[in-house]
RNA sequence: GGCGGCGUAGCCAAGAGGUCAAGGCAGUGGUCUGCAAAACCAUUAUUCAUCGGUUCGACUCCGAUCGCCGCCUCCA
């Protein structure tokens, strides 16, 4: 069994054969460093670092690098909004970057270049480009022609004349065809410049990713990675580089991935629907962030709402709710009493980890692979809660490997990374602070209605329920005593 | 206008030419409980936007229609 992934380049799922046995190598178009990242960015992120640990638990190496794009117009433009320069405005960012990726618990890249840094690689791969008859310098700018790439809309499935019959091109006159597209421009006075063959400018956003991954992956790597939206005009112009100036096929499989939307819609600045991952964690664990985004397949578009939240945060808990319970068992046990496992929960529970390699294997389905864990939890409870006062011991040894594997396979998401009584009762803290009423509170009315239970005064005891309902806290007797919750709404 | 994608239960979301259309959330009935909650058991789409076609057989392939979204300008 091979991993399928979706190449965008064909359009098909196809297996995935790395150019060098046993080693994948994937470059994805990370950033570009002038604001905070929003969930987009997180789902991005998230996303790719799913796949890597995937394909290194399927045995593989990879070779990962994502870069920093440090220097655009954008930069420029925020930098002399806040009146700075684009190299304090592009680190401070990226710092910011670095502050939500960890709080994420995404691994680093194996190699994060930034553009500024290889300033000279992408002068020589202009050249090249000249040199070849595939670009001229005009003005102040170097343009790559368009024409001289036969190809070109291969990746994005369109041509040359029907983009040019869309009319949104702007005027130019320094093109000599309105399709080509900026490798070097010039600058203007006050902008950050680098010095080239065609005078003080800056490079072309696209040029730095064919520079760098030549670079550190070589002419023809496995994987490109990036959103969906980057797939025309980036990803088209960067095969038009890589392939014009390197004469191979630059990559064998694109992966693109789909849009956070808010309601329906693509984030952006202009609808004010804007979620910075910051805010979102200032509401909701990582993890519950993690979850809700694998929850659906990468390629689809994902719609951010509370209610989708408050379903994922359901949905995480019960699975650390079902890991919490097994954790508090016993090591060990009576030996001699019969089993409570039927053959059918052995199976479905040593079945999981192929089940889950299935789904993962077809384009790296998450949504379908947490299904999976879903159904191991129901298993698990299912014995749970047959399991006599005194459990056989291996019974016990059972159900704790099944949740070792469990955490295993959860941690190629990301999850139940966390104990799980903490991440519970953190969880819970979190909740309760929302609600009108302090722990210490809800003890002492717990203590108070303890007494009554014990006096069978229940008037006074589902009094006390109530009460404790009414501010969104739910009560639960157990056999160890008295818990409690917070209602979700 | 060009190109690409999507339309599966109240909501979210997998699946895929052929015994029962995953799973989650929500709901309902039951077990448990002094009463509850959690957990467990059972139950919730004779049907996969609509209409045609191919096929022994399609939700899955093909075509058309309707609706939604994205890209074609910076964008994860």
């Amino acid at each position: 069994m091979t991993i399928q992934i979706h190449n965008t380049l064909s359009g098909k799922k196809e297996a995935l054969l790395p150019i060098e046995k046993g080693h994948v190598k994937l470059y994805v178009c990370g950033i570009t460093s002038y604001d905070y990242c929003h969930i987009g960015h997180a789902r991005s992120a998230l996303a790719f670092d799913m796949i890597v640990r995937y394909l290194k638990y399927r045995g593989l190496r990879v070779t990962y690098v994502r870069n920093f794009t440090d220097i655009d117009d954008k930069i420029i433009t925020r930098a002399s909004e806040q009146q700075t320069t684009s190299e304090e405005l592009a680190n401070r960012f990226i710092r910011e970057f670095y502050t939500d990726m960890d709080k994420l618990g995404i691994d680093r890249p194996d190699i994060e270049p930034k553009a500024t840094e290889h300033i000279g690689e992408m002068i020589r791969l202009i050249e090249e480009l000249i040199d070849q008859g595939k670009a001229y310098p005009s003005g102040n700018d170097v343009y790559y022609i368009v024409d001289s790439f036969p190809e070109y809309g291969k990746l994005s499935k369109r041509n040359i004349e029907d983009m040019q019959a869309g009319a949104r091109i702007t005027v130019n006159e320094q093109k000599h065809h309105p399709m080509d597209f900026v490798l070097w421009k010039g600058s203007k006075p006050g902008e950050p410049t680098w010095d080239s063959p065609w005078g003080p400018g800056r490079p072309g956003w696209h040029i730095e990713c064919s520079a760098m991954s030549r670079k550190y992956l070589g002419k023809t790597f496995d994987i490109h990675g990036g959103g969906q939206d980057l797939i025309f005009p980036h990803h088209e112009n960067e095969i038009a580089q890589s392939e014009g100036a390197n004469h191979k096929p630059f990559v064998n499989y694109w992966i693109h991935h789909g849009f956070v939307t808010i309601r329906d819609e693509k984030m952006s600045k202009s609808l004010g629907n804007f979620l910075t991952i910051r805010d979102i964690l200032d509401h909701y664990h990582p993890e519950i962030l993690r979850f809700f985004i694998f929850s659906t397949h990468y390629r689809s578009p994902l719609d951010f709402s509370e209610s989708a939240m408050q379903d994922a945060t359901s949905g995480l808990e019960r699975l650390y709710e079902c890991v919490a319970a097994i954790d508090a068992l016993p090591e060990t046990s009576a030996t001699d009493v019969p089993s409570v496992f039927s053959d059918e929960d052995i199976k479905h529970l040593n079945g999981a980890e192929t089940r889950f390699q299935q789904a993962m294997d077809n384009d790296f389905n998450t949504a379908q692979a947490q299904g999976i864990f879903f159904d191991s939890v129901k298993a698990l409870n299912r014995i749970r809660v047959k399991l006599p006062a005194i459990p056989r011991t291996s019974d016990l040894h059972l159900l704790k490997s099944s949740v070792d594997t469990l955490r295993n396979l959860a941690n190629i998401m990301g999850l139940l990374r966390e104990d799980a009584h903490q991440f519970l009762a953190a969880n819970k803290s979190k909740l309760v602070s929302a609600c009108d009423i302090d722990i210490d509170s809800i003890e002492s009315l717990i203590a108070e209605r303890y007494q009554c239970r014990q006096a069978r005064n229940w008037t006074r005891s589902d009094e006390i329920r109530s009460q404790l309902l009414e501010k969104n806290i739910e009560l639960m007797d157990g056999p160890e005593g008295t818990t409690w919750s917070v209602k979700s709404s």
